[in-house]
DNA sequence: CGCAAATTTGAACGTAGTCAACAAGTGTGG
DNA sequence: CCACACTTGTTGACTACGTTCAAATTTGCG
């Protein structure tokens, strides 16, 4: 087991010292493998646990009681999920494996310690929350206010971003990994629509589809398709508490 | 002044200590009064600051490159307001008072010191951003899978909700106090089909309207045409870390 | 290879948007 | 205190984007 995904992912950001690598390696010290499929934690169970996603690719999603869901967020390694377990008896939302994943699962005390031993990793997590959060309200826009179209262009950049912040080397080509109902579930839209906006797309030479890989043929053409703002640029934590 | 608002939101949750007290005052030592239209921060330019709103209704936006805008949440009186300013140099969001308005503005660094006297209220902070967290996926799910009608019903529900935390007394009638537009702009409709589900719930008997005023009169079936799912239930702060 | 899931396409429909006109409020200055 | 301007609310007619339903085709997995 390589060190913690969760300050790999701040790698960049911030420089860690040695005790705060231990914090971290030892909220990862546990490790849970997630087939395909599965489900992590159920909307409305009770989620004592929060994890670290260490590898593959998650979502988050609620159902509305007429049986239509809302897929809220695509989780990356790295991410905090269940984060909202925290507060609430019970999970406010279905953690789902698209792809076979590993977690590490914590207890809400170890939280509870970051605060009193590591401040400044407490305020990362709080980072990590606002950045989140950032995200939420974007796509809120993108869902409030733009067209099918718009969406489709949005989630492709932003999925094409998300696995780039994971792996370097992905420039424009990448597996979708979802079908085009879990991509209409996440845009609001119907999966026959989500089709239809694919390919439309692909006929404007926007993208390129080749068996389950997404190619982003026109990049600035998707951006202005999709109203997009790069949120990774200005971030600043010269504010963050020194590290203990 | 009376005490922090900040801390009169947590009351009943958490009992705090006399230390915790002082530092939550000092939070909301400054005063700013905001007039009603009046904009506290401008979406990308600089926001060096946070505040905690203390009197008054704000609510915060963004605005698309084809001028819509998307109002993404409701603020009231305890609200920690600008936390993304935290980490993002320039505003990722619009700050505009519905009423005229006070807030209580506070710098960066006083966060920091939150984070490393006590972490206790650090902890706080980080439940009141994964309640709003919750709030923004709620209003997702809204936006994404639900028909117009239960759009504006759900968001009567919650404006109403969130009057009566500030005041006990607020039972079913409440001041409206956004025009048709805002309320599209929240729900991701126009002014005109706004008014037409208005007055639809209206004519249902749902809700009655007069000159600025609401009342709910059939919550029961709002509810149910809103899909409304209560999150104050099930809150558990039983985790946090000892107070010091 | 065979079956189930996912994709693709067409046609008809419906919810919400657009445009336009008018009414009712609201606030301001004469 | 009234007149005027401007914002907000209301309603109707028409339009359009996205949904629904259905069926054919492709893909991927056991």
């Amino acid at each position: 087991m390589v060190g913690s995904s969760f300050a790999e992912m701040l790698n960049g950001w911030i420089e860690l010292t040695p005790g705060e690598r231990t914090a971290l390696d030892r909220l990862e010290e546990r490790v849970r493998n997630v087939r395909r499929g599965a489900v992590l934690q159920r909307e409305n169970e009770p989620g004592d646990e929060l994890f670290v996603l260490r590898k593959g690719m998650m979502m988050t999603y609620v159902l509305l009681d007429d049986g239509s869901r809302q897929i809220l967020r695509f989780l990356f390694p790295g991410d905090l999920i269940g984060v909202p377990n925290m507060i609430y008896r019970d999970a406010p939302e279905t953690l789902c494996a698209l792809t076979d994943c590993m977690v590490s699962p914590f207890e809400r005390g170890a939280l509870t310690e970051l605060f009193t031993q590591h401040p400044r990793l407490a305020a990362l997590v709080l980072v990590h929350s606002q950045i989140e959060r950032v995200a939420l309200t974007d796509r809120l826009a993108l869902l409030g206010r733009t067209s099918a179209k718009a969406r489709i262009a949005a989630l492709l950049i932003e999925l094409r971003n998300r696995y780039r912040a994971t792996d370097r080397n992905i420039a424009n080509a990448f597996p979708l990994g979802l079908t085009q109902e879990e991509i209409g579930d996440a845009t609001g839209l119907t999966a026959v629509h989500v089709n239809r906006m694919l390919r439309q797309l692909e006929d404007e030479g926007l993208i390129a589809r080749v068996s389950g890989m997404v190619t982003l043929l026109d990049e600035r053409g998707l951006m202005r398709a999709a109203n997009y703002v790069d949120r990774y640029r200005g971030i600043d934590l010269a504010w963050l508490p020194k590290a203990r």
